[in-house]
DNA sequence: ATAAGTCACGAAAACGTTTTCGTGTTAAAA
DNA sequence: TTTTAACACGAAAACGTTTTCGTGACTTAT
């Protein structure tokens, strides 16, 4: 088992100081083309590589950058992640990733790990437990420490960085018209409590279409779901709640969900009751997931295009890292992906 | 913006030495509890942490771990990583992921990119294209230079090194045993070429499972997939493929399909042809992904514990990490993590 | 023959730690 | 009073780089 050769072991083997070997290595003018030649071949022989830590240390850059998420098992996340390795890598990044699991402490442990050198830069999506107790010190601290942010999906406008959200208002907005134009007269709405502020931007992207076409909103046909609960485990109360959506609201015609998963268990509750997809009743989900292309029907549903979200996130971060050229004010883009509406069978 | 404290500054706004700062903040013996009491106070006030960067340089240990997958949006590597993730960072240590993207090419970048310094050791699962090519000179070389790996799922049996595996061949089994139990009498099989050696195994599975019943395996219910294909865009190509089966063998009653989409595809083609699962065709996939969970009728599938794979991975690679005591004429383990069936509604 | 200039290289500092060893001061023992 | 021991701290090396600056040996021009 051998070690990796450094400069050093170079040197003493060929009767020469760091430095021209160093020098040699990198085809300084200083060096005659004897010596390079010959350095150069001596460590192409011995597979030579410079120490990244060393490199990190002595330039105080790592070339890495830390992203943070709620959870990795997510299609959504995952396709973040990817894009943010995509252009990471094409330019010379590093990717280390951290999971908060939605937790606030967890999150707060992760940044520390990461901010003490290891990384030059965060991108992150902030757990849920965070949205709720609002506590952002570590944001705070951190940037403050000349670590840039670039928060995604969901961001906090409190915090002053770079952001890339999805026009989440828009996105269910436009869903919602869709329904409409396609006849419904009773949308329901299934959505999270209002903490969450994807699902909140999405209701209101819901009560808009509806104000815009003269509709009147009816409390009993929203559904707020308690997802701090896990809902893969809880599948049963979910659809017991939209079962009793169904029931008291037999009109019911459309369906706007504010995931894949609430628009999945409403198709199945709906089928368990006897009406059609999409003749009775139309569905559109929110996150173009796996399961939206291959449920039966497959889904009708809001893209977020996760991964171009990734690729933005990662550029805006490496972009403001080295354009460090102290532009003092430093300004702050707020990036916004629109997204798109995927007509699969269950719409009209 | 005010950049990181270090021990240099520490020192000089305390009047001391480097080193009595350093010791004082480990509680070093050596150090008058005057100074140590002023010395982490002001630490303290200063949110002093070491730099990550000079440790791993000084210590030549990052505490960091690489993994490289060939995709990360896929259910099952996600949640390996998801385990991998949580007993390192229970350990301490960080993890740094790489995406081959199934690119023989990208995955030797990837992992010179990290075996340079950043990472203490691997946790990989190798690309379709190494499959092919067996060409695992940078798994050699990696290792020659005392840089751990662990394989897990896709493994190469030539290379030495610690494995976690799937029993892949004994899920297979189990599951057609099922179906042969539930008194299917002509079972088809929907797999990948050949080279993937998961594929092989299942397909494998598969044949035995057949012969210890004394079922003649017939090939052409034996179907073979070139996953080179990205089969999410190919979806109709696959279709087209399973329905052509279904129509040379009407007599299929049993499925047996080695991954969930294609499992899901012959649910969707049976429905077409007005076949009724489970009471006319029955479907067991492989890996137990949301789409097996979340399909109409659910799914009984191969659950392969992707969490626990990783979770073993990480365990197996931190544990040779911190038991270098040189113990000479290492031994490497293979875990074989078991397989469990679970029965949804697509079988009796 | 001397001054000036070029060439090829080495010494050393720096990045931020930890740790070994040396040393001056004070207190205890002879 | 002198020797020894304990105490509290600092200097320096080391991890592996890059880069600035200095310098000796030539070469060229005066």
């Amino acid at each position: 088992m051998k070690r990796k050769i450094t400069l050093k072991q170079i040197a003493r083997e060929l009767d020469v100081s760091i430095s021209t070997v160093s020098k040699a290595l990198r085809n300084s003018a200083e060096i005659s083309d004897d010596t390079k030649q010959k350095v150069q071949a001596f460590a192409k022989l011995y597979n030579y590589r410079p120490n990244n830590i060393a490199l990190s240390l002595k330039n105080r850059k790592t070339n890495t950058i830390g992203i943070i998420i709620p959870e990795i098992v997510h299609h959504f996340f995952s396709k973040v992640i990817r894009g943010v390795e995509l252009v990471a890598n094409n330019r010379g990044y590093n990717v280390i990733v951290g999971l908060s699991n939605e937790s606030f402490s967890k999150e707060v442990i992760n940044m520390e790990m990461l901010a003490n050198g290891s990384i030059d830069g965060f991108i992150l999506s902030i757990s849920k437990e965070t949205q709720q107790l609002q506590d952002y010190h570590h944001f705070n601290e951190t940037m403050s420490q000349g670590m840039p942010i670039v928060m995604f999906d969901r961001v906090v406008s409190d915090i002053n960085c770079d952001k890339v959200i999805v026009d989440d208002l828009n996105g269910a907005r436009n869903a919602v018209e869709k329904l409409i134009k396609n006849k419904c007269k009773s949308i329901a709405l299934i959505t999270t409590k209002d903490y969450v502020s994807v699902g909140k931007l999405r209701t209101q992207g819901y009560l808009d279409a509806l104000e815009k076409h003269q509709i009147q909103p009816k409390a009993e046909l929203i559904l707020k779901i308690d997802d701090t609960l896990d809902y893969e485990t809880h599948l049963e109360a979910l659809e017991k709640e939209i079962e009793q959506l169904f029931k008291s609201n037999k009109n019911i015609d459309g369906i706007f969900a504010v995931n894949e998963l609430y628009a999945l268990s409403a198709m199945k509750v709906a089928r368990k009751l006897g009406l059609d997809i999409p003749n009775d009743i139309q569905v559109i989900g929110f996150t173009d997931g796996v399961l939206s292309k291959h449920s039966t029907p497959s889904l009708t549903t809001v893209s977020q295009h996760a991964q171009q979200m990734g690729e933005k996130a990662a550029d805006l971060l490496i972009n403001k890292l080295e354009n460090k050229i102290e532009t003092e004010e430093e300004e702050f883009q707020t990036i916004v992906i629109e997204t798109e509406l995927i007509e699969r069978e269950s719409t009209k």
